[in-house]
DNA sequence: ACTTACCGTAAGCCATGACTTACGATATGA
DNA sequence: TCATATCGTAAGTCATGGCTTACGGTAAGT
């Protein structure tokens, strides 16, 4: 669950639209690979990084494993950014200070 | 400037680590070559990936090359969380409606 | 004009990542 | 118990990505 694994997570396509798919409904492996144009195996593989990401979390449902979206899974994106743009501000009011300075 | 391209230009450490630097100063490719154990061209090479993205701008100064952040590069990201929030939420509350139906 | 400083790009190398097929494991139903 | 359904993992393949060295190009100073 660190920024490495969420960002990791979301940079391939394939695994923002699954994860787009789930948010909307939770579904099965074979549900997903079914609308996807891979392999089972495919989909099962970037299941694994979601989830290991904290962005899915799995309840076995039979012989069936369900996916669904943790909803905090997020959150740590936003802290990013907002760290970020709390970075840059600062940083900003810095060069205004020193620009006064001269 | 698309979701693709922000978000793997947020995948490699390097590169998240190279933003934050800028964000709190804005710097030439030999000052951050300097501080990262990498050889400059590997540097322009990020920063090309992080100006595409939207993330970085440029301010030629001599033979410099300042690198500043954009301010406004990481608000998408913003929006895709916000808009997938809300898709988890919808969602959610389908569920719970269709939960009740039963 | 020449040298120096600073940088972007091309080409090549090597690790990583997304995919496939093959296999094994578990839960359900007859 | 046996067959079926559903899935995760291992091994191998091929494209992608980050790195290096080599080269060329522009701005500033003498």
């Amino acid at each position: 669950m660190t920024y490495d694994m969420i960002f990791t997570a979301l940079a391939d396509p394939r695994r923002r639209n699954i994860l787009q798919q789930i948010a909307t409904q939770p579904m099965s492996v074979a549900q997903l690979a079914d609308q996807h144009n891979v392999s089972r195996p495919a989909i099962s593989q970037h299941l694994k990084i979601l989830t290991d990401a904290g962005l899915l979390s799995v309840t076995p449902k039979g012989t069936k494993r369900i996916y669904q979206i943790n909803r905090d899974g997020l959150e740590p994106v936003r802290a990013y950014i907002d760290g970020f743009w709390d970075d840059a501000l600062t940083a900003f009011q810095d060069h205004i200070i020193n620009q006064t300075k001269d």
